[in-house]
DNA sequence: TAACAATATTTGTCAAGCAAATCTATGAAT
DNA sequence: ATTCATAGATTTGCTTGACAAATATTGTTA
């Protein structure tokens, strides 16, 4: 005699996982409206709270929002990538201040990154993503302009050239990596990078694009990410200083 | 008279976030045990259905884990690598089943990234890669493996290849758009992919790997990556056909 | 000493109900 | 007649209290 293996996992979990089903298979529809929980609660034959922990699960997943009152209920909402991307970046957040991921190595792959994007916007740039790249160059050269606003604005740079890829997934891999590099990004701003030389090498990458010159827009973003990481060791080397010091301290 | 805006997040998801924040900033560490649910809720001052629910929307994201029993409780537990990747697979999958993401797309990026792999793989490969490919290589000539075990090992192969970069965030990135291909790539294998040729690539990729020749290893790469796409292509065109064959029908 | 049973602790689940939000419809005032 | 306010209905958010199930610990017995 051959018995199954018992299923020991939590009845919510069951429910949050044949909802999920439901939802990536297209039963259940964006928008699409869920029984209320009462109603749910009958059909699974489970109490209404126990419910509520599952469909607290899918929310925490966004993969379905709740509203109060008569017109209200649980809908169905397709996650959209800036929901993907801030879950994954605040992952990614996690891991490398549990030293899982070393900056290093976000460094190195937003470079070769990069020159993939290059690669492709080269041939696929179009006007759009060319004008939005120098509005942004214009407004670097704003020198009131504060260091914040500055580096939300290197950020925006970056990401009218990935989008110039036309390829979403592309877009998405990479605006992890580049949000990532935000916060130590910041810090090295603050302290080591120049802005002149930083809009410079905007203005390489921008017009070897426009020109649709693959060779020079590769040795631009070269430059201009050999720059980067020079300035993170730089930023690194300093706050390990300051680190030690306190300890003595 | 000017009024702060009110709180208007629900008990739960606050409570979520602050124990989210009490991980990130390293207050929690991994393996450190929680209040339990009557203590968090005396805390809190609210009651333990609503920890649960906000227990609930951390355990989603695998940031905690709960045992019963004596011993037992809330623990914090640091979310792997695999973890990650699993939701993130997910979640793409999710967006292709919605169209939001098309496996052109996908394929592009893979073939992109392969070369960014081979390229790092190439300057610091070690026995232990080449190895574990030498043995995949293997065991895809034997010709009593099902498809479904060819395509386990075509994986692993890949795997290996990316593991090579010695890159943790590059890993995590490539093994996302591997396994989103996945279920595809199955699909092609059964119908118009021939063994005799994958093998004979692996192969190349291998040499090339070995006597770390970049220009051969790039080559071998793409003629695979163009392979594969050319596969896609027929299949999606012999799945268009069949579809609107039986809608006629 | 070793196996086993009782026990305590903690999460998992249930039940019933009140609170808060919010849409709808009704009624009153202009 | 139209508009505004108010009352009601509905649905999620939250509370209280309790019991069930799992499991490590401790004590008991052979």
């Amino acid at each position: 005699m051959k018995y199954e293996p018992v299923v020991t996992e939590s009845v919510a979990k069951q429910i949050a996982e044949q909802i999920r089903r439901a939802i990536t298979n297209g039963t259940l529809k964006a928008d699409d409206k869920l029984p209320t929980e009462s109603e749910l609660a009958r059909q699974f034959n489970v109490s209404r709270p126990t419910i509520r922990e599952a469909l607290k699960r899918l929310a925490a997943k966004s993969l379905i929002r709740s509203r109060r009152g008569p017109a209200g209920g649980t809908f169905v909402r397709t996650p959209s990538t800036e929901d993907m991307s801030q879950d994954l970046i605040s992952s990614v957040a996690l891991m490398v201040s549990l030293s899982v991921f070393d900056l290093t190595e976000i460094a190195e792959t937003r470079h070769e990154l990069e020159r993939v994007c290059i690669r492709l916007a080269v041939k696929r740039r179009t006007e759009a993503e060319l004008s939005r790249m120098a509005t942004e160059i214009k407004l670097q050269k704003d020198e009131s302009l504060t260091d914040e606003e500055f580096c939300a604005s290197d950020v925006r740079f970056h990401r009218a050239l990935v989008d110039a890829t036309h390829n979403p997934v592309m877009q998405f891999q990479m605006f992890t990596v580049i949000e990532a590099l935000q916060p130590v990004e910041n810090m090295v701003i603050f302290r080591f990078r120049e802005r002149e030389k930083t809009i410079e090498q905007h203005e390489k990458i921008w017009r070897a694009l426009r020109a649709q010159d693959l060779e020079k827009a590769e040795k631009a973003i070269d430059e201009q990410m050999v720059y980067l990481r020079k300035s993170f060791s730089q930023a690194q080397e300093w706050r390990r200083k300051r680190d030690s010091a306190e300890t003595v301290a």
